[in-house]
DNA sequence: CCCATTTAGTAAGTGTACATATTATAATCC
DNA sequence: GGATTATAATATGTACACTTACTAAATGGG
């Protein structure tokens, strides 16, 4: 007999599944919230809440993204102006990013939601195999 | 003083970066493939190599996509001429599913590197660790 | 048998995610 | 100080990933 659910040994797989699942709960949670927000959208505004004045390569370094898709997020987030953006005059290359207060705002009423839903993605595993799994995944992902 | 690193305590921001890790990991190996395949269309190879003939519904459901990006991705595998697609005749809106000659040797020759990558997707753990890891990540994942 | 509902696939639209190339500006080296 | 090199942002192109809407085909109930 062949082996069966190969797939589903991988860590490949159930890890692009946890992160689909972590993604769902995120945006069913958020169809709530008073500004609708990405995980992607509201991790760049978390950070630009305590680092303000940062440009984007900063800010993709930050959160651990390419600049090129940095630049769509920013872009986004400036239409729905939560976020500006203008030509750092120390380097004319750079764009300074800061909150509008808007943004501010925006941020303060998600972040609760967001700290919340958290724990549902892990929602399978109970109180200590949570704090389990945090630990490994930190490590896992260190530089 | 405000607290340091909330991102990064955070279950959805760490799996997003374990699973770019991983899918970085698999394109990377992948590049000396024989057939550069996506960690995508290698799920969909392996799953009608064991059950040939099955639909794009089915096939979605087996490795937990949506039908939309399905479609997409075996049109790329289409066009790659690593699967076959004809109508059902039982049912006519379905359209079934095989791989190619070439698409079988594509599987033979791409399994063995995607086996040995993901060990090193999980590369910061030691042994143990990534055994009680996947143990949590299976349970986390779970219907 | 006929209509209502369901289902398979596709289409259209949004939002990542990344590689590569290009442009503008800055920094460095000779 | 002019050429070389490096860097910030943008542009382009590919590949997901999902939602909603649509078309065609199947099914189930009356």
């Amino acid at each position: 007999m062949t082996s069966r659910d190969d797939l589903n040994r991988m860590p490949g797989h159930l890890i692009r599944r946890l992160n689909q699942r972590s993604t769902a709960v995120f945006s069913e949670r958020l169809k709530s919230a008073p500004v609708e927000l990405t995980s992607v959208q509201y991790a760049a505004l978390d950070v630009l809440a305590r680092e303000p004045g940062i440009d984007q390569a900063r800010l993709a370094a930050l959160i651990a993204y390419d600049r090129a898709t940095i630049g769509e997020v920013v872009k986004r987030l400036e239409k729905k102006e939560l976020v500006a953006r203008q030509v750092n005059e120390e380097d004319r290359r750079a764009r300074s990013l800061r909150l509008t207060a808007a943004g501010e705002t925006a941020l303060a009423q998600v972040a609760p939601m967001v700290a919340a839903l958290q724990a549902e993605i892990l929602g399978n595993l109970d109180e200590d195999e949570r704090t389990q799994f945090m630990e490994l995944l930190r490590k896992a992902v260190e530089a």
